[in-house]
RNA sequence: GCCGGCGUAGCACAAUUGGUAGUGCAACGGUUUUGUAAACCGUAGGUUGGGGGUUCGAGUCCCUCCGCCGGCACCA
C-alpha cells in the first residue's frame, strides 16, 4: 500500500503497487499524456517503473531538464533504429546526450552522405509516428553478451563485457529493435516529435585515437517546434559572429595558404586593435608592479633539454634547425627564457617577488586538424608572465593576479566568469606538503576574492596546481583564456635559488600566468563577443567624416586635423558618392561615429553625428563631439554616445 | 594526425549527361555634386588550389599533394 508524496508536498495512497504512469494518470490526464519518466526517491526511472513502497515521486515531462535529456536520449535510440532499418549490417555503439542534443556512433564501411541523413530523418519520423511502446527488460549478463555477439554487434558485446559485475544489464526495445541501455527512456516513440539531424563526423571508438574510427551522426531534439527554432536561430547568430567572417569583412586579419596554416597576418585595422590591446596591457602591468621583458624566439636545443620540453613537449615543437654544428629550437614557451634571466645573478629574498611579463611570441606545431581561425593557431603571442616568490608569498601573489585578471577581462567587456581550481594529479612532482600548502594558498586567494569556483580534483598539471578562469561571451558561450599555474618543476630543473633571511639557499616558487591567453585567440573571441562592433576605445576607426559635396572638402580636412591632433582615429571619406552610399558602407564597417558634413555644418563649424546603430545625435560643434568621444574612450566602453 | 565534405576573379556565387568559364559587388575610367543604409554608363580582371592521369575534349571523372570547413583525437 504505497503512499506517494508529490513535489508540492501533497500525498496520494494506492492500494497496490503502482506504476509511475498510473500515478500520473491519477494526478490528471494532461500530465499522464506528457509523462516521459519519473523520479522516485531521487532516482530517474521509466514510467513503467512500479512503486511498491512509500516514496517521493515526481513526474518528469519535457519541461524538466531531466525530461529533455531523456527525450534526447530516446531520440538517439530512434536514430539508431532508423539507421539499422535503412542500412542493415551497420553496428551500433553508444548514443549519449550532449549539450543541445545527442549523437550516435555507428560502425559501417560506407560513409553516410547528407542525402542519407535526410532519409534517416524521414525514417525516424515514421517510427515516431508509429507510436511504438518502449519497454525495458533486464537480461542476464552472459545471455546479453551472447545475444549481441550473435547478431554481430561486437561493440555492444564489448560494452557489456566491460560493465562492472554488479551492474544491472537492461535492454530497451521499441518495435522489434533492441539496444543495451541504462535508460530511462520515454514510454513511447510518439513523444519524439521535434528533432533534426545536424551533421556527420568521424569519431574514434571509445575516444581513443588508436582505435578504429566510427561514424558519428549528430542531432538535436526539443520539446516543441518553438524551442528548436530558437536553437537554430542561436546557431545562425553564432555564425553571424564568426570571427573568420568578420575578420575578412572588416579587413582585420588573414591566414594564408602561401604562408602555411595557423600563421596570422594582422592587417592595418586589426593591427590597430592589437596595438590598443597591447598598450593597455603593458600600462596595466607596469601599474601592477610588473617588469616587462623581451626574449629571443629561438635558443639552443640544450636549453629545452634542461627544461624538459624536448622530452615531453616534442610533438608540439617545430623541428630544430642546425647552425655551426649546434641545434637551435624555435620557442614553444617563454618560461625557460625568464628563468635564464633570473639566473643571471644570485637572488635575495629581498628581491622577491619578481614579476616579469612579456608579450612573448611562441610557435607550436599544432596538428593540422586542430587549427581553427584565430582560436587555434601555430604562431601566437602569449600575454605571459612569471612570478618568482617564496612559499609565504604565494597567496598574496595569486590574489594580485586574480585582481589584475578580472580587471583586464572586465575592461574588454567580459563580466561573467567561471573559475576552476585544479589539484594534484596522480603523477606529479613535488612533495605532498608543498602541494597542500600551495593548493591552500590558491583556495585562500579565491576565498579572499569571493570567487565561486569548481574543484577539478586531480586536474592539475604534473608540476603544480592551477586556477583557470573562463569568460562567458555576449551569447553565452564559454572560453578559457586566463590561467594561473604554480610550478614546482622548472625551479628544480634549472636549480633556481635565492638566499633567504636565514642565510640559506632556498628554491623559489614559480607562478606562470596568462590573462588573455594569447593575443590571437583573445582577439578572435573579442571579435565574436562584440560582433565586430568594437567599443570606440578599441575600434580601428573611431569616426569617419563624410562630405556631401566637393564644396566641403577643405572643411573636412580641418575637422580631421583637429580630431587627429587629439589622438583620435578618424578618416575622411571624400569620394564622389552619395551620402547614403557612404553611410551604408561605414555602417557595415561598424565605425562607431559617422560625421556628416554639408554646407550647413561647414558654415557653423559643426558635424552631424550618426551612430552605427543609425541613431541621429544631431549637429554639434566639432569640439563638443571630440570631448564626448574622449569621455567615452576614457570609460573604455562603459559609457557611450550610442543607444 | 584520423573520418567526411569543400576549393571557380579581391569577395559572394553560377556553369545541362564531360562540350566556348559567367553574374553581382569591389577595382579602374567617365557622367553625376548629391543631406543620412547601395546613382548611371563603360573597362579590365581566370593556367577553375598545385602536380599528374583518363578522354577527340576536363571546372566537371581518377590519382596525389596543399589548404579550408565540420567533427574526433590533441590543447603545458
Amino acid at each position: 500500500m504505497p503512499n506517494v508524496t508529490l513535489p508540492d508536498g501533497s500525498a496520494r495512497s494506492f492500494a497496490d503497487p503502482v506504476a509511475v504512469a498510473d500515478v500520473a494518470v491519477d494526478i490528471g490526464p494532461g500530465l499522464a499524456k506528457a509523462a516521459l519518466a519519473g523520479r522516485v526517491d531521487g532516482r530517474l526511472v521509466d514510467t513503467s517503473f512500479v512503486i511498491a513502497d512509500d516514496a517521493e515521486v515526481a513526474i518528469i515531462t519535457a519541461r524538466d531538464a531531466e525530461g529533455l535529456e531523456i527525450l534526447r536520449h530516446s531520440t538517439a535510440h530512434l536514430l539508431a533504429q532508423a539507421v539499422q532499418e535503412l542500412f542493415p549490417g551497420t553496428q551500433v555503439t553508444i548514443g549519449p546526450v550532449i549539450e543541445d542534443g545527442f549523437y550516435y556512433d555507428f560502425a559501417r564501411d560506407e560513409p553516410f552522405t547528407p542525402e542519407d541523413l535526410a532519409a534517416i530523418e524521414k525514417k525516424m519520423a515514421e517510427i515516431a509516428a508509429a507510436d511504438l511502446a518502449v519497454h525495458r527488460e533486464v537480461w542476464d549478463r552472459d545471455d546479453a553478451i551472447r545475444h549481441f555477439s550473435d547478431i554481430g554487434e561486437k561493440y555492444k558485446a564489448e560494452i557489456i563485457r566491460d560493465l562492472p559485475a554488479d551492474e544491472v544489464i537492461s535492454v530497451y526495445g521499441q518495435g522489434d529493435w533492441k539496444d543495451l541501455c541504462r535508460g530511462p527512456h520515454v514510454p513511447s516513440t510518439r513523444h519524439l516529435k521535434v528533432f533534426k539531424l545536424t551533421k556527420v563526423a568521424g569519431a574514434y571508438w571509445r575516444g581513443d585515437a588508436s582505435n578504429e574510427m566510427l561514424q558519428r551522426i549528430y542531432g538535436t531534439a526539443w520539446p516543441d517546434k518553438k524551442s528548436l527554432k530558437q536553437y537554430l536561430r542561436r546557431l545562425e547568430e553564432a555564425e553571424r559572429r564568426d570571427h573568420r567572417r568578420i575578420g575578412k569583412d572588416l579587413d582585420l586579419f588573414s591566414l594564408q595558404e602561401d604562408a602555411g596554416g595557423g600563421l596570422v597576418f594582422w592587417h592595418p585595422k586589426g593591427a590597430r586593435i592589437r596595438r590598443v590591446i597591447e598598450d593597455f596591457w603593458r600600462e596595466q602591468h607596469v601599474a601592477a608592479g610588473y617588469e616587462l621583458l623581451y626574449t629571443p624566439h629561438i635558443a639552443l636545443q640544450t636549453l629545452w633539454d634542461t627544461s624538459g620540453h624536448t622530452d615531453f613537449y616534442r610533438e608540439s615543437m617545430y623541428r630544430p634547425m642546425e647552425e655551426d654544428n649546434q641545434l637551435y629550437q624555435l620557442k614553444p614557451m617563454n618560461c625557460p627564457f625568464h628563468i635564464l634571466i633570473y639566473k643571471q645573478g644570485l637572488r635575495s629574498y629581498r628581491d622577491l617577488p619578481l614579476r616579469w611579463g612579456e608579450l612573448g611570441t611562441v610557435y607550436r606545431h599544432e596538428m593540422s586538424g586542430a587549427l581553427h581561425g584565430l582560436l587555434r593557431v601555430r604562431g601566437f603571442t602569449q600575454d605571459d608572465a612569471h612570478i618568482f616568490c617564496s612559499e609565504e608569498q604565494i597567496e598574496a601573489e595569486i590574489l594580485r593576479i586574480l585582481d589584475l585578471t578580472l580587471f583586464m577581462l572586465e575592461s574588454f567587456g567580459f563580466n561573467d566568469f567561471a573559475v576552476n581550481l585544479s589539484t594534484k594529479p596522480e603523477k606529479a612532482v613535488g612533495s605532498d606538503e608543498i602541494w597542500e600548502k600551495a593548493t591552500d594558498a590558491l583556495r585562500g586567494a579565491l576565498a579572499a576574492k569571493g570567487l565561486d569556483y569548481e574543484l577539478d580534483a586531480g586536474g592539475g598539471a604534473f608540476y603544480g596546481p592551477k586556477i583557470d578562469v573562463k569568460i562567458r561571451d555576449a551569447i553565452g558561450r564559454e572560453w578559457q583564456c586566463s590561467t594561473v599555474q604554480l610550478d614546482f618543476n622548472l625551479p628544480e630543473r634549472f636549480d633556481m635559488e635565492y638566499v633567504a633571511a636565514d642565510g640559506e639557499r632556498h628554491r623559489p616558487i614559480m607562478i606562470h600566468r596568462a590573462l588573455l591567453g594569447s593575443i590571437e585567440r583573445f582577439f578572435g573571441i573579442l571579435i565574436e563577443h562584440y560582433e565586430g562592433r568594437f567599443p570606440a576605445w578599441l575600434a580601428p576607426v573611431q569616426a569617419v567624416i563624410l562630405n556631401i559635396t566637393d564644396r566641403q572638402e577643405a572643411y573636412v580636412g580641418e575637422v580631421k586635423e583637429l580630431l587627429e591632433n587629439q589622438g583620435l582615429r578618424v578618416e575622411a571619406d571624400l569620394r564622389n558618392e552619395k551620402i547614403g552610399f557612404k553611410i551604408r558602407e561605414h555602417t557595415l564597417q561598424r565605425v562607431p561615429y559617422l560625421l556628416v558634413v554639408g554646407d550647413r555644418e561647414a558654415e557653423s563649424n559643426t558635424v552631424a553625428v550618426r551612430t552605427r546603430d543609425g541613431q541621429d545625435l544631431g549637429s554639434m560643434p566639432v569640439k563638443e563631439f571630440a570631448a564626448r568621444l574622449e569621455a567615452e574612450l576614457a570609460s573604455r566602453g562603459r559609457t557611450s554616445m550610442e543607444e
